[in-house]
DNA sequence: GGAATTATTTACTGATTGGTATGAAAAAGG
DNA sequence: CCTTTTTCATACCAATCAGTAAATAATTCC
């Protein structure tokens, strides 16, 4: 049984509004004091239930990602082909990075680009993640060409880095008041090159 | 005639080296004492010859996108077709992003980001720079349209906003370690898409 | 009820932030 | 030479940064 006085907030609530600062402000554009005022909590009761600010970030950057990322990521096993899962996936994040009353964009991509060096282990963790997700990308255009409902002269490599490198994209034209619509225009040209791009392979003519 | 003790130290190669610290930490990431460091002057020197920390991030931004954006933005103008400036330009930038002993990616895109209310100004100045951008290149397209060399079924809203999205996208996947290779091979992809982009025009099938 | 345990509040820490006051040093004009 | 003008280096400023010490308050176990 639990002993001594409990805590009197709701963690989860106080983590969900800490992941909201720091999607809003970055990591080191958010203060304490930001913290514990979005919290509703103060400082030393920060500090007990999460440890120091950047054990706080990585906490609230897995919750982000499991609210925001991981739905969007979801379809890309769920759909039947590459090409839906790639566009389904798009489609996603562009509802999530347009979301009315949450920061634009993508807290993994936007909120720790750069910084002091003494916050490397933060930009890498973040870095990490990114990674993680263009690996993912270029997994599901190598199932497609498995499963075959994407040619065999597909460079998946060269597939998955061009809608990874859309996607992060895609975050920065929120940050600058893109609308889901303009989003969406975007990711319609995209999907225009997907027959093109899985057509030509590895050879491709140089200009 | 100049009256007075001379300046003592070379204002152009001091902007230099502050701008190279702006570039690699963004200006939240940078403090003044980076910067003097970097420059080799004592602050009082730093604030009598460039007045505060943000007037000196702007000069550094109008001198990086001298240095740096002019030369790929001119081909914008020069090349003789649309799908020939956006190309050459794109790989122009792949290129400035991925110099060595620079930091990697666009300082415009990558410098302020996110950050804390107080410094939404720097944002928003650098934001304007990204539209600027957008517009230039979607000009550029309304100007292959009229010249001929792209069909008047094109949408530049779109074909602009989806190279202008992938170009941003490149500086993130600079920083994470993409070398001019890889961000070559992304554009190569990107090509790909002219066409099918160009000829499908507004009225795209959604799905 | 009393002891033990944990959370909360208040106030504080040393370090660092952007920005300056001050006086010495160095040049030019007369 | 001496005054004027500007820059330089040292030292400083209040404000804010992330992080804590200490005491009080609230709960459970016995």
């Amino acid at each position: 049984m639990e002993r001594g006085r409990p805590r009197n907030f709701d963690r989860t609530l106080a983590l969900r509004r800490a992941m909201e600062v720091f999607w809003e402000r970055g990591y080191e554009g958010t203060s304490l004091s930001d913290l514990t005022e979005a919290m509703g909590i103060e400082r030393p009761s920060l500090y007990a239930a999460f440890g120091c600010k950047e054990a706080l970030f990585r906490e609230a950057v897995d919750l982000y990602n499991e609210i925001e990322g991981v739905p969007a990521q979801r379809v890309l096993e769920t759909a039947l082909t590459a090409r839906q899962a790639i566009e389904t996936m798009l489609r996603d994040y562009a509802a999530t990075y347009t979301q009315v009353g949450k920061p634009p964009g993508c807290m993994i991509v936007l909120a720790a680009l750069l910084g002091t060096p003494q916050n490397k282990d933060v930009r890498d963790h973040l870095a990490r993640h990114r990674r993680e997700s263009r690996l993912a990308l270029k997994a599901r255009i190598v199932r497609g060409m498995a499963e075959g409902d994407v040619p065999q002269t597909a460079d998946a490599e060269r597939v998955g880095g061009f809608y990874a490198t859309l996607l992060e994209g895609l975050s920065i034209q929120a940050r600058d008041g893109a609308s889901r619509l303009d989003l969406e225009a975007i990711i319609d040209g995209a999907m225009t090159a997907w027959d093109p791009l899985v057509a030509c392979g590895k050879t491709l003519p140089r200009r």
